[in-house]
DNA sequence: GAGGCAATGACAGCATGCTGACATTAGCCA
DNA sequence: TGGCTAATGTCAGCATGCTGTCATTGCCTC
């Protein structure tokens, strides 16, 4: 038999609530050796993804949290000399965040760690479910991000 | 073109971190009038949805956090006068915690904001897109959950 | 060009998550 | 039954998220 889609969703929200823990957990865990964070990688993975550059704010918008909280991190990180400022052209207060040469030998690491785990947990996953549910995630964000 | 499973799965993770933050700022959004937060209606749901009654670290595994986060939370529910520390008869220190009065009125309110709420965000999308995201979030919850 | 609104930096306070540590109690096995 | 191991309560420290606030700077419109 078959739930109500209301039930349906519901468990869902709850489920992710759940993975979203044990993600941040196998992210942690993956970059032990690398000293970085949850918040640390995610950050890093913003701006190695980035072709333009990012600013703070900017992080901040593409990760979805508060610029307040990306400042404290990216500060954090530039004192470790994983990231540096950089001046940006397009605006004269707001600094572009770049990896150091540091930063991107742990982001080439982290990508080292990264590619096996997701190719491990996806293996027995067929191509179709995974499209399928990136586009419901993808859907459900579009619908919240307001 | 098809893309990798792998960047694919990537693409499903950082994803799910964007709408993690998303329900939560829905969650608070929808109880902000019955002065709850997060932490704290994901507690009031656990203890609702429980049938045998639950223990602080009981709730922590269902809620796959830690039991001292909990412990927190249900401390400062009780002081407010929403939940309740009962005797388990099963066990000796470790109290029960359940819904006060006041608890069980304010999970009825929340329960008629979130279904209208989870009814709304699912009428465009067809069951079966839910159950195979559903099905595939809990084969991750499964690999992970060690 | 001037004025006003939006974006940004910076600081503060607070909520919530984690881990570590230690004492006590339950529960199980020899 | 005795004792060992695991579970629990409790306290502490820290990382990370949020919001609020205010000054400053950019940018757009008139």
């Amino acid at each position: 038999m078959h739930s109500s889609k209301r039930v349906l969703f519901l468990d869902l929200v709850l489920s992710l609530f759940r993975l979203n823990g044990l993600l941040i957990a196998e992210g942690d865990a993956m970059t032990e050796q690398l000293g970085l964070t949850s918040a640390r990688w995610k950050v890093i993975g913003a701006i190695a993804l980035s072709t333009a550059g990012l600013t703070v704010p900017g992080i901040a918008r593409v990760l979805g949290q508060s610029r307040q909280a990306v400042q404290r991190i990216t500060d954090a990180m530039v004192q470790d000399g994983v990231l540096a400022y950089v001046p940006n052209p397009k605006h004269k207060r707001s600094v572009l965040v770049t990896l150091t040469d540091e930063g991107m030998r742990i982001y080439n690491i982290l990508r080292e760690v990264q590619d096996p785990w997701a190719i491990e947990n996806t293996e027995d996953i067929p191509s179709e479910e995974l499209e399928t549910s990136l586009r419901l995630v993808h859907r459900l964000i579009k619908k919240f991000d307001k």
